[in-house]
DNA sequence: TCTTCCTATGCACCTCGTTGCATAGCAACG
DNA sequence: CGTTGCTATGCAACGAGGTGCATAGGAAGA
């Protein structure tokens, strides 16, 4: 289970609340790496009893009172060892390659609005990441060392967008071998 | 759940019984939908007592009998039906970008290993997708008109390969930036 | 005032997926 | 004859993940 090791990154890089992770969780995190606000909390209070991290009730004004949660020594220790742990490949789940496949035994024109739907939202959120990069990585590192963290966001930003443009490619390749099914029968 | 409807497919391109399901599951369909031969048993069962699929006793001799799968006319409608249905764009899990971004707060340079295992782990899978690839595909249509099974799993092999060289090309990305880290420090 | 919306946390329930184990037929080998 | 290994099916239990619902404070606008 990855998801604690993904809270640790993110408390790590800014300590916050439950439904501050749940909403980080639905961007930058959340492009490799899902979680519903009740997993977090859940597996919160999970690294609570075991010292992962430490709680802090902070009161707000406009706004429900919140616990901000930070990384205690343990769950530094858990995410290194974690890092150095081998994993196995993500197992993928592509359920528009179930369906192309499908298409052979019912009308593979039916399935091109659907592609072309999924074409789009790949091509929203690599703009979407372009514009990130934009804002936060548009400058050189502002003096000093190397940043490690910023370089390492930059690099996983990187593999996002190459896995939206491939997805696009693969897309209109599909596209096409529809279109040829469609036009050669 | 496409697990239902992954079965379906590869029912429809060939029938067989849950034993020989669970390592197509292994091979071909496995590369985009994973799934235990305790999933596949279950599921069959539902899928039966839906009448999605119908069973046949096979006796076998040199090994023990089983039971040979095929998809029913409540099971193709079904499929029919989920081919056009809006999909969710799979949610990723890539437990890897967690650990890239999780070294800035480690040992940038004990990741090193970790990432060229996933490396390597994905050439050896293109390298398959290569071959399969020459095997299958290598020869252009035997004669008649566009076989649409075929079209369509070829399609479905070449973005397997697309994300294999993907992933390579990221990889390769990361161990670059990793390295640069562990140098300019 | 009433409704709507956002912040903030949490419970209950159900399904999906995985692990471990059990059973059984038969083949091959030492 | 016993062990190992492959084919073939399945149960039991657990943990992960997701949906729906509940509660509660406060802001903003009709």
């Amino acid at each position: 289970m990855a998801l604690e090791h993904a809270i640790l990154v993110s408390l790590l890089e800014k300590p916050g609340s439950g439904y501050e992770l749940a909403r980080r969780f639905e961007r930058s995190i959340g492009y490799f790496w899902t979680a519903t606000h009740q997993q977090i909390y859940r597996v919160l209070k999970r690294m609570t009893s075991d010292g992962w991290v430490d709680v802090r009730d902070v009161q707000q004004y406009g706004r429900p009172d919140k616990k901000e949660y930070s990384v205690a020594g343990p769950g530094r220790d858990a995410l290194g060892a974690w890092l150095q742990e081998a994993t196995e490949p993500e197992s993928v789940r592509h359920d528009l390659a179930v369906k192309v496949r499908g298409a052979a035994f019912g009308d593979p024109a039916a399935l091109i609005t659907e592609v072309e739907r999924h074409r789009q939202a790949h091509t929203d959120r690599l703009a979407h990441y372009l514009t990130g990069e934009a804002r936060d990585f548009g400058e050189p590192t502002a003096g000093g060392p190397l940043d490690a963290e910023r370089e390492l966001q930059h690099v996983v930003l990187r593999g996002g967008m190459a896995y939206e443009r491939m997805m696009i490619a693969w897309l209109d390749d599909v596209l096409a071998t529809l279109a040829g099914l469609d036009a050669g029968r």
